[in-house]
DNA sequence: AACACAAATGCGACATAATTGCAAAAACTT
DNA sequence: AAGTTTTTGCAATTATGTCGCATTTGTGTT
């Protein structure tokens, strides 16, 4: 399973990214550690949210537990991610890139696999009143359902 | 062992709604006990969303822990609650019942002092498409913003 | 380039939430 | 009322998240 062969155009690829994402972390005054840098590019490259237990599979014990949970703290104080949603009894965290001031776009969580993911052309209106007093701010829509490989099963 | 004095108008309301819960259990696939109807009166006096904790402390100890993870287990696989949010680290539980199959009604929670509440007469509608295969079976809306206390400060 | 300082990491300890195994108790069946 | 099955209570275990502290790592400075 371990591809120990790294192709030179990779890894160049990947210096380069790295200064590039380590300039984003020192922008939002942040060290630019090798964890961080790690879990940053995880977020950029991944494309969807990711929980602390994901980040670190997808690291492989290259950082600890306490230093995840700590880069996850750091980067939302920073407002470099936000948290998405709970699922179950994780937090799931993403970059705020796709999201408005008020309003995060919907996600998806298949209840078969656990598979989580942005919906980016799922519009939701609401109407109604919250209520004499009551301000809104943000919305966070959660769509529960199957992804296609769950769905066969 | 503790409260011995009860008074015998409520003593008798009581006992008539003991009844009607355990039928509603036994519905339900599940043997009506003791520690069983004890919650689902909590469920359906409270009118409010309920977390394990508060559970706990509404019972005062009268069940243990563990006993009511799983008569919380047990009712939600039964669908007589669901999962309405998490809030923090707990799992909030409701009762169903003004929710549809596909849609539960929303929920707010304020920013500044954490308090929840269901939005009954707020409606959401969603447009769009999940993606090829996918199939949306729930969704769950949170508002996030300011009750009126916190409004004011 | 080397240094010094502040900050982040790793590690262990701790705290709390949630789950599980098992013997004892309670609920349903007849 | 006796027998069968599920549920409970308790203890032990797992999982999640935090914290303190010695050590290491960035970063700005000399």
């Amino acid at each position: 399973m371990a591809g120990v062969k790294n192709k030179d155009k990779g890894k160049e690829h990947k210096q380069k990214n790295r200064g590039r994402i380590a300039g984003l972390l020192r922008k939002s005054g942040l060290k630019a550690t090798k964890g961080r840098v790690e879990v940053l590019t995880l977020f950029l490259e991944a494309g969807r949210p990711l929980a602390q237990m994901q980040i670190m599979d997808l690291l492989g014990m290259k950082l600890d537990r306490a230093s995840v949970y700590r880069t996850l703290s750091a980067f939302t104080d920073a407002g470099i991610i936000h948290m998405a949603y709970v699922d179950g009894r994780h937090r799931v965290y993403e970059l705020p890139d796709k999201c408005g001031a008020q309003s995060c776009h919907p996600h998806f969580s298949c209840r078969g696999c656990g598979m989580t993911a942005c919906l980016e052309d799922f519009h939701v209106h609401y109407r109604g009143t919250l209520g004499k007093g009551f301000v809104a701010e943000r919305q966070k829509v959660l769509i529960e359902g199957l992804c296609p490989d769950c769905k066969k099963t």
